[in-house]
DNA sequence: GTTAAGATCTGCT
DNA sequence: GCAGATCTTAACG
């Protein structure tokens, strides 16, 4: 049976639309090898960034040095740094050259629990150490070293959950954190969740 | 060269 | 619930 790059399924999976993209890839894992350790997750809450009718979108307005990965092949990674502190890991979806992406923005922690903790600093509660695309990157140790990276091998990947129910249970919001376009409903959760950044 | 804004998080009230 | 930290990026002069 024929995969495309995350592994979904033909018949899953119509073409490359990114809002269908961002639905699909919840309840699948998100895994990290670094020296340290395996981490990896199961995504919880994603939202779409698309090149048309979104001025959210780091590319609504052509391509720069940022956001050039965004313009890339489908299923790499597109990293960018924010607000001086925290770096925000998105999956690049669409043909190439459309500029758009998928941010992951919380993980349910499953595998290297102390290793996130460690990097996220003291006592850090299950729930709080990847609900949040800031967190998120912290708890990996994703950086602007992966930007434009394959998310088909190591030491970054996505990766089926062949556990996961066939139906899941899928809730459509509003975007977080964005100042325009506040109508458009692009973020999907894991109804229920307790690892959703909120 | 200068400036304003930003797909956030933490800590305090 | 709200303000402050913190600094890169991109737009403008």
């Amino acid at each position: 049976m024929k995969q495309d790059m995350w592994g979904l399924l033909a018949d899953d999976y119509c073409g490359f639309d990114t809002v269908e993209a961002a639905r699909k890839l919840l309840g699948r894992y998100l895994c990290r090898e670094t020296e340290e350790g395996l981490v990896a997750g199961v995504i919880v809450e994603t939202e779409a960034y698309l090149s048309e009718g979104d001025p959210a979108c780091h590319a609504s307005r052509g391509k720069t040095r940022r956001n050039a990965a965004m313009f890339g092949p489908p299923g790499i990674a597109y990293v960018y740094f924010i607000y001086g502190n925290y770096y925000c890991f998105n999956v690049v979806t669409g043909p190439e050259g459309r500029g758009e992406a998928v941010l992951i923005r919380a993980v349910e922690p499953v595998e290297g629990l102390a290793l996130m903790q460690k990097r996220r600093g003291k006592e850090c509660a299950l729930n709080n150490l990847a609900s949040g695309p800031g967190k998120l990157c912290q708890a990996f140790a994703i950086d602007t070293s992966l930007n434009g990276h394959e998310l088909s091998r190591e030491p970054l990947y996505l990766q089926d959950n062949p556990g996961a129910p066939l139906i899941l249970p899928v809730q459509r919001t509003p975007r977080i954190g964005v100042s325009s376009a506040k109508n458009l409903c692009l973020r999907f959760i894991i109804e229920g969740n307790r690892f959703l950044s909120r």
